[in-house]
DNA sequence: CCATGGGTATCAGTATCTCTGATGCTGGAT
DNA sequence: ATCCAGCATCAGAGATACTGATACCCATGG
């Protein structure tokens, strides 16, 4: 079970395809299927049905392991990586939607005109995207928001721990068609609106498996998935009457067409934590410290 | 990076020596020495000082990927065994010792009545050794207790994620020795015990670390660290006065010597939980399934 | 029913890699 | 200064991991 094998699977079953896989991986189709034919030896166990290829059950729980150990085999290679100092006059952020709000805006600015000749960058992407860009060495630091507990943490990828800190958290709002029966009400119970029709929208506002794990419901059907982290055209289709989100009070408050009502009922706070490295280096370093939360002790 | 390297190095930095690794790990020395020059050259770092063998900066930012990865390595391979169901009348409880409570152990008792030629077993062992056994497949469920906030689950290794469910909550309580001042009182404040002498008993009773989280606290220091599982000889020693430890409160109500005095503030409960295979085979899922909290949903 | 074509499995051969065993080298102890 | 325990290096044998060619398999269409 080398790495090298793990990576030519999961490249088979994301291409559903050997050759596919063979070209993406530049092998030819002989090596991917001699890979292949080498894991299921190996763990004794079909892992794809052929034609058309598709992962075995044994294949899924592979899957399940697989790409956090890849990924988390970057993520020593970066650890290592830094301790090098390769890129010192680099400072990149990786930012959900909701994450970025002006206080942490303003303390990348600040920390922007401290330093001359910083490169200073922002990427929007999704969760699973930001941690993995610091897990990786991508980025330097991650802002991801979400909808939790008040006590909780936000939950992240199993693939390796990240130290994180709380840098701002704002009340959990709906976000309903400006014409919507409850679009007046001056606050709302989230278990009201279980049974309404909600879009999951997981890289642009709050994943509905949050809202479902916070809620501690089964309820939160989504008709409608929305990928993409733009959460301008969103908005545009919950104002149509496609379905509900979820998002940060503030954030959500001067949408066009939108209501955004805050959320009562049970405790649920919209959180972003900041990500970093374990052992940060210079110019990140100074950010992570004008953000971190002081704490008498 | 191939796992067989990264073993190695693992087995060298334990054994603080190349060639005792090459002996655990039926190698000739000069492979050994071959594996952790082609690490070095691969991540561009030296990973660790020779004469004494010590791991550097980057052997131990190595290190903390790299015993995580293994086990994983191991858990996914056990994924995929257990789905061939190997052994059908094994039923292998690994437990730390706060967790067995009697309801369990009833229910592991009807369950090997119920089942003919079962195989039962219980090993108790500390919280790692637990989550491992259940993750490689030498256990097929895994009673682990801890301190936490009532809301939480307990802290689990961050190898891979295992499901798991609470089946007990009772008060945490402190020991204190029968004549120590604070014996008589109803209940304690943590606050008021943080500057006390403490034993980290971590796999006989409540890890510090937990205390420390679950209080929020950078106190409870320990002057004594306690290896084992005996919580008979940790009780001892609480008598003698060589400091003090929590356990569960009925767990420890009836130890010699002992004042088991429960904590009222902060809110921390000792709840056990019990961690399953994604995919529990026969014998294993019934057990399970007694043991699962019934929800009406 | 056969022919075709897209796609996986197998095979042989070569280049590479990964061990072992022998030997060189180095730092600390006497 | 000498010794020696222990890591590094080297050459060579055996195992491995690729490529390219070809066989095979199944779905489709005539």
């Amino acid at each position: 079970m080398d790495p090298q094998q793990l990576r030519t699977f999961v490249t088979v079953v994301d291409h559903r395809s050997f050759s596919a896989a063979a070209q993406a991986l530049g092998y030819t189709q002989s090596a991917i299927s001699q890979h292949i034919a080498a894991l299921e030896a190996d763990l004794a166990a079909p892992l794809l049905f052929r034609r058309p290829v598709a992962p075995t059950e044994a294949g899924e729980r592979l899957l399940e392991h697989a790409r956090p150990l890849l990924l988390r085999l970057d993520a020593a290679r970066a650890d290592i990586a830094r301790l090098r100092q390769e890129r010192p006059g680099r400072l990149a952020l990786a930012c959900t939607p909701g994450a970025l709000t002006p206080a942490t805006a303003l303390a990348l600015v600040r920390a922007r005109t401290a330093t001359p000749r910083l490169v200073a960058s922002v990427r929007m992407c999704g969760r699973a995207e930001a941690v993995q860009a610091v897990l990786t060495g991508t980025a330097d630091l991650a802002l991801v928001d979400g909808a939790v507990a008040p006590s909780d943490p936000l939950p992240l990828p199993d693939a390796a721990p990240l130290p994180a800190f709380p840098v701002s958290e704002e009340p959990l709002a709906v976000l309903l068609p400006a014409t919507h029966p409850l679009a007046g009400r001056p606050a709302l119970r989230l278990a009201d609106l279980a049974a309404a029709r909600w879009i999951d929208a997981p890289d642009a506002a709050v994943p509905l498996a949050q809202l479902r794990a916070a809620a501690q419901s089964d309820g939160f059907g989504h008709q409608l998935t929305y990928t993409g982290t733009d959460i301008r055209g969103l908005s545009v289709l919950v104002a149509a009457g496609a379905g509900l989100t979820t998002a940060a009070l503030p954030a959500a408050k001067d949408l066009p067409g939108i209501a955004a009502i805050p959320i009562t009922e049970p405790r649920i706070v919209h959180r972003t934590e900041l990500l970093h490295p374990r052992t940060p280096t210079s110019p990140t370093a100074e950010l992570l410290d004008a953000l971190r939360p002081k704490q008498s002790h």
